[in-house]
DNA sequence: TCCTACGTTGAGAGCGCTCTCACCTGGGAG
DNA sequence: CTCCCAGGTGAGAGCGCTCTCAACGTAGGA
């Protein structure tokens, strides 16, 4: 039966030829194939192969196999444009930045996330639009969010407390990084990872260990994940029965985490460990114990945060708390996929993390 | 005149909706308005819209104002899909980061061209499409970048040597962040920074500063940025008639460094400075220097290179050399840009670094 | 034997836009 | 006065795909 359609695909050839001699095309016709030239290849029509294309049940095995080997021959790759214009879905997701984060120097945490978010999405068909955006979103970016040009979007941020970001979950489904500080959660969706319970590991630790005034650096107030980790640090010295009024603000920095260790040491001069928010603090914190005279872990036991490579990199190693950010993306791109495939999807389950033993407590 | 055309409007919507009734649409019809509608609401026919909308010079001005006033009125924004479809045009741009890149993320300079990149895009129709790529490059990777689902791409790496890179040129434009390893150099573009003179700088500031004897430790030899850095430590030894013999190649990281500077001490115990190629490398050699008991600056000075926040995070701080990343990234963009519209570009010149002179050298 | 049902397939109408071309004006040249 | 040209405009044909619907066997039941 092909013969018939043989012809057409050779009076298709010609036609093209003489169009291009005749209206000048805009770029090389030569390009890429296209459906109708598939279907000509393999004697079928348009529909049939479109359906191989997206895996209907509906076509008999051996034309799914014959099409399959036209395209194979042909190389031919869909068209995105053109298929987004007739199903109305852009296959693309956003990949929302918010600029702070770019500048937030050595942390590799979000680089794992992103990488966990590219992994989990590798074998799907969407593509990932990156948006880096400063904290005052341009005209460019609300325009192409609301032009309809994503289908989906995840947000990977510190503090997500965005009033645009709130609007965005009621236009497409969006997949935050850690718990959004958003007025209405309900509406969105978020990974997260257990930081009260990573916290608390932490603080269990030094408690074991026979610590018996700790002390705490938190993060800032309106960072979620900081307020968590200073939570889990409570009800662990609350289950301990110990005292848990040691506690200083830092600001997430090395120099924050000097001064916050300077007040501590200042109020509290008998502590004898400090569990500290981030590691970079916690490197701070280790200079001004150091100036100070006092040993680590002798006098005083310093656990971090993070599991960054800072960590190895003191002297001694921190002791400190690892997050499983690359799953953490991965989870993010799990949960936004199974979102636009219309999926029920329940909220996923907080993310263990895993106190990493080391030096310094 | 608009009344005939307010009447066609009104038809139009109503057409809409009946055929919302039978037909039963896809996606909420009543969606996004496109430029028929705008044509439509504003009284000339689409094709002027859209010339509007393309900036076309020969429509009258008062009815491209009387078209924005309609595009502001319905909120329109162009359909991307249909744009590119029709235009065979894409307007994304890949940005091709190699895994190896992201996980190797103590590297903040990155995330600064990658800014630079953002930031150089803003002003343009282009979006960009964040790739990930592991140094086997996907399937789904290759498909999509021969697709022609892009129209550019940048890549982001330290040592591009990939050959799917360079048959990526030969498709589309192509800008490289650094000098790519690439045998046909001709066929691509890049913007990279002068790291023969940024070496060469620093090494200059140990010879006036009085050293004589300027040691080295570089990178791996398949990154040109490690070669250009060792190439000007050359050349200023060389003009200021020192031996330039005191080699040692590291890894850059912390340890290799510090591995490096071991070989150096034993093997020319009487070195007075080290350059070493990068910041983190710096890190390892100050440790095993202050080990071994020499006193930074005075027995030994050690310059960096990166400008990273390592630098100023060690004790003492970093002397090294910053490179201007952000403007890279800005630069990239530019030229791709230039590049995509057509114009002729010539190579832009080798961006210039900055010594920042702290307390080690 | 006819009719219905099902499983496959093809035809064709768009999706929203760009771009060519033909058409209209009006003004200056012949 | 006619012709031509140029600037400005609209009509209409696609771009390559999806999706509905109708048409086609073919097989099962009445």
């Amino acid at each position: 039966m092909p013969v018939q359609e043989a012809v057409t695909a050779v009076e298709d050839e010609e036609k093209t030829a003489s169009d291009t001699e005749t209206t000048v095309p805009r770029t090389k016709l030569s390009g890429a194939p296209t459906l109708e030239r598939v279907a000509a290849e393999s004697g079928v029509s348009r529909s049939t192969v479109s359906r191989v294309v997206n895996g209907s049940p509906k076509v008999r095995p051996e034309v799914v196999e014959a099409v399959n080997a036209a395209i194979e021959r042909l190389n031919y790759v869909p068209n995105r444009a053109a298929r987004s214009l007739a199903s109305r879905q852009t296959y693309a997701i956003a990949l929302l930045v918010p600029e702070r984060v770019m500048t937030f120097f050595n942390d590799p945490f979000f680089a794992s996330v992103v990488q966990g978010i590219t992994a989990g999405m590798e074998d799907s068909d969407y593509i990932l639009n990156l948006l880096v955006s400063s904290s005052d979103p341009t005209r460019k970016t609300r325009r192409y969010l609301r032009g309809g040009n994503v289908d989906g979007a995840f947000v990977v941020s510190h503090h997500a407390a965005d009033r645009d970001l709130a609007d965005l979950c009621d236009i497409m489904p969006v997949v935050f990084g850690g718990r959004p500080a958003l007025p209405d959660l309900a509406a969105c969706h978020y990974v997260d990872i257990d930081n009260v319970q990573g916290a608390r590991t932490a603080v269990e630790h030094l408690v074991v260990s026979g610590r018996r005034r700790i002390a705490t650096i938190t993060g800032p107030d309106d960072m979620l994940a900081a307020v968590d980790r200073r939570t889990g640090w409570l009800h662990a010295l609350q289950a301990a029965g110990q005292r848990a009024d040691a506690i200083a603000v830092g600001d997430f920095t090395e120099d924050g985490g000097a001064a916050a260790v300077r007040t501590l040491l200042s109020r509290w001069p008998d502590l004898d460990a400090v569990f500290v928010a981030n590691d970079l603090m916690a490197r701070g914190a280790l200079r001004v114990l150091a100036e100070s005279g006092r040993a680590v872990p002798d006098d005083v036991a310093v656990v971090g945060y993070d599991d960054s490579p800072a960590a190895t990199a003191m002297r001694p190693e921190l002791t400190t708390v690892a997050q499983p950010s690359e799953t953490m993306g991965r989870r993010m791109a799990e949960l936004l996929l199974a979102l636009l495939h219309g999926d029920e999807v329940e909220p996923p389950p907080l993310l263990p993390t895993t106190l990493v033993v080391r030096e310094t407590g």
